[in-house]
RNA sequence: GCGCCAGUAGCUUAACGGAUAGAGCAUCUGACUACGGAUCAGAAGGUUGGGGGUUCGAAUCCCUCCUGGCGCGCCA
């Protein structure tokens, strides 16, 4: 019945439809853009704002996709061409004779059926070269209108180990962290620990039943009796019944009940936080929120939502129906319990009120998508989520064995988190392997799943992390010796050589690629742009001698490495990887 | 049944409606006293799952079908 549409509308009459501007993508690479706008510092939004001076409009600059088409294209007057009602060659050439870039620009080709090439000139890109060499923060441009943004991540579950589920989320949430942060947003992280439900009562009562003292596990022995305890409940109903009324000592605050709950919060949060440390994880105990922090919102979150009439009781349960939903979020089961809906909400409430974020980030497993569909639409509808406060869930594929299926042990267990980092280091360093493993997690779309093979993810040819840091490393050397042969440099002052004027290119691109993977949450966007200097680098390396050039060609050549050994270098790290200077 | 995601070269994968779909691995051919060869140059390899449609232009947007994965009222 309540399946319906018309059973919808009529439990809550007047739902409107969604007026606030749904978080997208495009919603907020606009608002970059905007921002940027004012303080023109890449070249191709000071391209832009030539054309748009002249035409009104944005010319959609991209890059050249072949370097005889230059180094920017747009496809302005192809656009334009229907409204003018001209041919587009005839408007092209319109816009090339207007349109006043000498001071930046080669002259203006057109070309194909109306294409207008653009090509830097070499002594704007030498410029742009050397402002990355010497600006602190490596040409990523600090928002004008910094914002809180919150992001749950890791998001272990208490007396369990990390498993493979949680690797893509630790490393993806700590990437956006440093991301926007590099990009001058205050970031909140928030590790939205698994610590409270039902599992804890049995987990209870099985350490006092075998007289276990808990603060003595770690956290693998706490997985045990995990595993103990789910087992004795599935053969003993006697057993499942005190398990229940446990459950209900530890909501009461029953002291014992509540000491050992808190006992095996305390050995879990010393295995994940060696986790952590072992993978250069940001997070700390002050990022902690688990669950439980929200337990005394949640009967208000339900009040609430009841009493201004957006939740009603319906089969017994407290739940919202809303537009465009098939099925209600419940707030509140039929036997008083409050599910991870409510719990969200109120972690949003929370975030929203008492932590002003402006932006609220979710990097959660793509199975999740139409739960944070609802709950963010729940918060939309009851006001916790304003029109001014974004929401999204960066959802992402699973972890695949070598199989390509769902990656289990022999015994059909989760894999840990440790054991992929130990079987990463089996192949190399562990900050080699470490990088290795974050770089094949992030150098793919989100929403792919991918196989993890550590074999190939700590190869040092080809796409791979171990790649860039050879390449940092390279360049280290160097410089290293350029300094013991007491050469010093000062700017990038000529970028002749199509392989220098490549790395100038690609170097003035650094920050708009940062800005870009902030505003859209695409890390891959980021390894790519890296994994392409990495290769110029090497170009550059065979076509353009450095040490062995001399007088002003070898200053400026110093000062090009200089300025990709420093890109590199803050590439890797927001990729949560180190740079390392030899290897 | 409804919904979401994915389907691109043997494998892994990129492409914010634009030019000849761009890379990496593997394969083949070259370059070695080489500022780190853990490299570079080149070749070969694609009817972008199928079929329709919109557009000057489609991997990308719309419709439909196929395959795989995941979700869809009381666990989190």
């Amino acid at each position: 019945m309540w399946k319906t549409n018309s059973a919808k509308t009529r439990v809550v009459p007047h739902l409107p439809k969604p007026n606030y501007p749904v978080a997208t993508i495009a919603t907020h690479v606009d608002a970059v853009k905007r921002e940027r706008i004012s303080n023109v510092s890449s070249l191709p939004l000071l391209i832009s704002s030539r054309f748009e001076k002249v035409t009104g409009l944005d010319p959609e600059l991209r890059a050249a996709t072949k370097p005889q088409f230059g180094h920017y294209q747009t496809n302005l007057a192809l656009r334009m061409a229907n409204t003018a009602g001209k041919p587009p060659r005839v408007v092209a050439q319109e816009l090339v004779d207007s349109v006043e870039l000498g001071d930046i620009c080669e002259p203006l080709e057109i070309a194909g059926p109306g294409f207008i090439n653009i090509r830097i000139r070499p002594n704007v890109l030498a410029q742009a070269a050397t402002a990355v060499l010497k600006d602190k923060n490596v040409g990523i441009a600090i928002a004008e209108t910094p914002q809180t943004v919150v992001i749950d991540y890791s998001s272990p579950n208490v007396a369990k180990q990390m498993h493979v589920g949680h690797l893509r989320s630790t490393i993806i949430g700590d990437c956006f962290t440093r991301v926007l942060r590099a990009t001058g947003h205050k970031v909140i992280a928030q590790n939205h620990l698994g610590d409270w439900g039902r599992q804890f009562g049995m987990l209870v009562e099985q350490s006092i039943e075998e007289g276990l003292d808990v603060s003595t596990l770690d956290l693998a022995s706490a997985e045990e009796l995990y595993k103990r305890a789910n087992d004795h409940l599935k053969e003993s109903e006697d057993f499942a019944e005190r398990s229940r009324t446990r459950v209900v000592a530890l909501q009461g605050g029953d002291p014992t009940t509540h000491r050992i709950w808190r006992q095996l919060i305390d050995v879990s949060l010393a295995g994940f936080n060696a986790t952590y440390a072992r993978m250069g994880i940001l997070l700390t105990d002050d990022d902690l929120a688990g669950e439980s922090t929200y337990n005394d919102d949640l009967p208000a979150v339900a009040d609430d939502l009841e009493s201004r009439g957006l939740a009603v009781v319906d089969a017994g349960a407290l739940v919202v129906f809303i537009d465009g939903f098939e099925t209600p979020a419940i707030i509140r089961n039929s036997q008083g319990g409050f599910g991870y809906t409510c719990t969200d909400l109120a972690a949003i409430r929370r975030r929203v009120s008492q932590m002003h974020a402006d932006r609220l980030i979710y990097v959660v497993g793509s199975p999740q998508t139409f739960h944070f569909e609802e709950v963010f639409a729940v918060a939309r509808l009851a006001g916790y989520l304003p029109e001014g406060v974004s929401a999204e869930h960066a959802g992402f594929g699973q972890v695949l064995g070598k199989d390509g299926k769902k990656f289990s042990t022999r015994e059909g267990t989760a894999v840990t988190l440790n054991s992929l980092l130990d079987a990463a280091e089996a192949e190399a360093s562990p900050p080699v392997a470490l990088a290795a493993i974050k770089y094949a997690d992030l150098s793919s779309g989100l929403q792919k799943d991918y196989v993890f093979d550590a074999e190939r993810m700590v190869a040092t040819t080809g796409d791979t992390g171990p790649y860039l840091q050879y390449a940092h490393a390279r360049v280290c050397q160097i410089l290293r010796k350029a300094e013991a042969e007491g050469l010093s440099f000062s700017e990038v002052a000529q970028v002749n050589e199509p392989e220098e004027q490549k790395l100038a290119l690609l170097l003035s691109r650094f920050g708009e690629t940062v800005e870009l993977v902030a505003a859209g949450l695409q890390p891959h966007r980021l390894c790519g742009y890296l994994f392409e200097l990495a290769q110029a680098l090497s170009v550059f390396y065979e076509k353009c001698p450095v040490l062995k050039s001399t007088g002003e060609v070898q200053t400026s050549r110093l000062a090009l490495c200089k300025a990709v050994q420093r890109v590199l270098a803050k590439g890797l790290y927001l990729l949560g990887s180190e740079a390392l200077e030899r290897m």
